[in-house]
DNA sequence: GCGCCGAGTTATCAAATGTTAGCGCACTCT
DNA sequence: AGAGTGCGCTAACATTTGATAACTCGGCGC
């Protein structure tokens, strides 16, 4: 059942049997969410955290003019809030996009691993600064990249972290959000979003039907894109 | 000398002088870099991680049209790669916005404070999911608020960081930054940037010459930007 | 079968933002 | 003093992006 998060962590540096054996125990208390339910809430203060075991998840802030942005997109094997645990106030919401199944890690018990397992603690806190990785990439791509190669970014980036807790299928994978929701992701109003995803389209790198998006020319996609994976760590080394 | 990183890590939650004395072993190596120097260059391995004493910093990704993105502004106390501990591969460089004075910090040292200093090793996890929670506030400044407001926003953020390691001068702080520069954190052209910032000076809340920002009107800033300083995490309690 | 509704799409116009160019001022170097 | 240079600032125009509205299409309930 942690298969995701045991092909997440474990692509990084191997996974012991003991220190698989402490996370089997961390996570217990398995729940499901509708789409658009709040997984976790703005403003409160949770006594643990969550990770994705199957879904798709978002984080996201709304102001006051009721925009709203997506800071990151979360897949199977992700926790949505790990950094709960010590920032302990929630500055922002998780929402589910789609069905989502999720299993709970107590903050006890979390606390007790940075006790007694360091290597486990360093990997669960690389898991947090890949977090900020992407973060970075995402500010890149919304400060300096064209629309388009935002896109083809965004369509890379979750291509590869798909890949890694096997949810893709060939160079396809299931991407359950509308227009709309991805125009909260890039920052753009939904006729532009709309315009942008023709133009990618029409491009002929990728089609995208059925919620589900299929990746036709990954050179070329990648060449948009400027898309280099470094950020991502997926070289497995001692940590 | 290190007295930036203990306000700085000590606002979340106490420093025992047993940890103050871990830190100060930590950090050996001071450096010194010119204004436009890189501190760390992109793709580089480091085998310490940099902590600046004094001067601005700023992480940047520089894209195959020569367009720059700043991704976060560092200040005294804060440490500027201190994720390289666990990631392992530069992804991006950090420059010198103004001259900086910097000690570094030994991986092989951080790794034993992990072994061994559960606490510490919180506080320092800490501060790289801080620096996170920095960049999804940025992505929404991005995303969704207007420009004006956006540049607000940083104005506030950079205040009270700079407050909380003692840099501020009643309500002025110093930003050695070119309007360039500031275009480069905000994502606009130079010439869009001027125009955002003459809106902001018109509308009397902030006075910006010779390198200083003076807040005006800091309950009026704190509305044009919506700023809530949650995400900085700077109440004390047990982590 | 009928009508409603959400999502995608397109058109039109307005506003925001970028590009290119040029001016002035303070500073520095000689 | 004179020339060069970096930086702030502005103008004119081009391009991108947003707002509003309308149309289509398919799913779904009645």
């Amino acid at each position: 059942m942690l298969e995701s998060l045991f092909l997440n962590l474990g692509q990084h540096d191997s996974l012991s049997d003991e220190e698989q054996a402490l996370l089997g125990n961390l996570m217990a208390g398995e729940r499901s969410f509708a789409a658009g339910q709040d997984i976790v809430a703005s403003g409160s203060r949770p006594a643990y955290s969550t990770l994705i075991l199957d879904g798709l998840a978002a984080r996201y802030k709304v102001l006051a003019d009721g925009g709203r942005q997506f800071t990151s997109l979360q897949v199977p094997g992700d926790f949505v809030d790990l950094y709960a645990f010590l920032l302990k106030t929630m500055d922002h919401g998780v929402i589910a996009l789609s069905p989502c199944r999720v299993i709970l890690a107590d903050h006890s018990k979390l606390r007790s691993i940075t006790e007694r397992a360091p290597h486990l603690t360093r990997l669960l806190w690389l898991d947090t600064l890949i977090d900020g990785a992407i973060h970075r990439e995402w500010i890149v791509a919304m400060g300096r990249r064209s629309k388009v190669s935002h896109l083809a970014h965004l369509f890379c980036e979750l291509f590869v972290r798909l890949q890694v807790v096997k949810r893709t299928n060939d160079m396809s994978f299931h991407l359950p959000v509308s227009q709309a929701e991805l125009a909260d992701v890039l920052g753009l109003s939904v006729v532009h979003m709309n315009r942008v995803i023709s133009a990618l389209r029409n491009s002929g790198v990728i089609a995208w039907a059925n919620h589900t998006v299929t990746i036709l020319d990954w050179q070329k996609l990648q060449q948009i894109a400027e898309f280099d994976p470094t950020y991502l760590s997926m070289t497995r080394e001692p940590r």
